[in-house]
DNA sequence: TATGAATGAGCATTCATTCAT
DNA sequence: TATGAATGAATGCTCATTCAT
């Protein structure tokens, strides 16, 4: 029982050190989280990251980390084999915009993750949280191809085409403060599955 | 006349430190670019730098808007009023992947430049640049839409959504490797206008 | 009795802190004995280190001092009064190696000592222990020359110069792995008594 | 011209940098040299030694190094080839003792180079330099051996003993003010070449 | 105008010490 | 009494910016 207290406490410093990663980086972007920084934010002092956490890699990949857990299993959930490409489509864009409504604050750190993928990662933990994303998204578009439902587009493509493209949408929404997530997810739908192509079927 | 030659010369070492600047950026990432390295880069000294600009984040500014105004340039041509939408796109889609195969370098800064968007501009340079660029692209839209020839969707959002699925492709196919632009192409082009679906027109 | 008993764990425990310190300080210098690294070594917490010493400075010249103590005892019995300069010497010698031999691990900490003597005594246990070892030899070598068995040297003089070399020796000897303690005694003791020069007598 | 004396300015900084370091590195330990405290002393900002040194090793490195190769300079003189032993021991011992009068100041680096020997050593530089300064002891003393003047006695360990017999010596006399160069010098030769004992040759 | 030596604030990290439990 | 989480000063090092030459 006083086990459980001091567990309590602890969890909860943890995810103050946490949020205050996140929240800074949302902010200043990732080099504006010094561990000072973070540390003040946090209302603890600098050594203290040190007891919770390896180093500042380790305390940024949590602190990246864990949302974008939770947002792989929402969208897993929606992604489930067999649904209907519009179906699931739709549920996709829907959890995503909202995903990022609730955590705004990360949309930075997400599009930083992007953009730093590919090339001369000395930073370890850059690449496999995207990268996990983009393939839960890619094992379903394959599945649609097979199905027929789909185009056969290269899946692997068309993914990272659609996760940037939204996630760009949404980014931009809310810095425009607005909260039209509903509005999106249907245009997004209908441009990713029928096009914007107004004429005859080409 | 004295003068003039005077003025070639600033030139030329103005844009021996923008190229420097650009060329570091490219191998090593916007925290590669240290104002040493790209003194050194440019075979000038470091103080001669901060004759030409202001401070850092001008030089990179700078650096990064030459590269941009290029594109812009040749994207304007490609999106000229009046012209039909599926050959604008073709053209479009082309030319920037066309663009960035040259530049490959350079999608790297596109993309933390993008990743920058928006949020606390403590860093005054990102915001002007990829700005420039979706207006030109959604003026376009907008006046396809006018024309009924595109879906009366949002032509500042559909630009956006293009714009980053399109360079997250371009980027993955160069990290990769591929010279596949003629390819991405054709596939960009049927999927933004006519969908991914397979089944019926819906 | 039960006043008895406590003092008992407390003594044992102190012990065990004390040897960790020797511990530590001899595999990995005095550097590397760090408050943490005793704590564990000695299975107690780091703030137990603090109830039964003053600070880091007092717990290591305790740890220092105690086996500074034994050496200094058996050394004693071996310069007691009258004991011929050659009997004494050799007993002397022989005792000083075969004790490093047991207790390697603290030459490192003898010659740091040894360093640090004499300058700016922020650190205020480096000197006293040293100091009473070379008093001991100092004591008997004045009587040795009052004896008329040894030359007129200063004592403190020669009890420094023999005590440095000596150890000298027996740092190289244990750090090349060798175990030639009877070869040394014999020729350090020549050395000394007689001196390097083959010669007539000089 | 103009670079020669841009030469003297840097030579000068350079100089003060060094000798700041053996200054603090003499009155309060390696330890107490921090590139902080060495700054201050040498009246420079912190940045500014790592424009002359590669980093802190490299700057110790280069404090005691350049005093050392004085040091043996003077020694290899005094122990040339083929000069008798006594002769030879006897200028070893003088200079030796009026160096470290003069570079008081170093005596302490000595004695902490010495204890660090053979163990753990991950600062690169602690090794060779006192090294290099036995082996040239060594080499004297093996020749004496040859040449039959003196006795049989192993010249790596007797070089050792020597050299540590002696620093002491000095040190001892330097941290108690004293000025008995002249006098050390012929007790010190007397005791390696004769012996201290008194008695019949043995 | 051009230089590059000098600066010092800032960074991640360590560790002796304190103190609420 | 014993604990170990929390602290924060200190460390080695980097780099954008300044300024005397």
């Amino acid at each position: 029982m006083v086990e459980t207290k001091r567990e309590l406490v602890e969890e909860f410093r943890r995810d103050a050190m946490l949020k205050a990663t996140r929240h800074l980086i949302a902010r200043h972007g990732l080099a504006g989280a010094s561990m000072q920084a973070i540390a003040d934010e946090a209302g603890v002092a600098k050594g203290t990251l040190y007891l919770y956490f390896e180093d500042r890699d380790d305390l940024i990949e949590q602190a990246i980390g864990g949302v974008l857990d939770e947002l792989q299993a929402l969208l897993r959930a929606e992604l489930r084999p067999g649904r209907p490409l519009r179906e699931a489509l739709h549920g996709l864009v829907r959890t995503q915009i909202g995903f990022f409504e609730t955590h705004r604050e990360f949309l930075r750190v997400f599009a930083e993750l992007r953009g730093a993928e590919g090339i001369d990662c000395q930073r370890r933990w850059r690449r496999p949280q995207f990268a996990r994303y983009l393939e839960l998204l890619q094992g379903f578009l394959a599945e649609a191809v097979r199905r027929g439902e789909m185009k056969a587009f290269d899946p692997a493509r068309v993914a990272l085409f659609m996760a940037e493209g939204m996630s760009s949408i949404v980014k931009r929404q809310l810095d425009e403060g607005g909260r039209k997530g509903a509005e999106d997810t249907e245009w997004i739908v209908e441009l990713l599955l029928d096009g914007m192509y107004r004429g005859r079927r080409s």
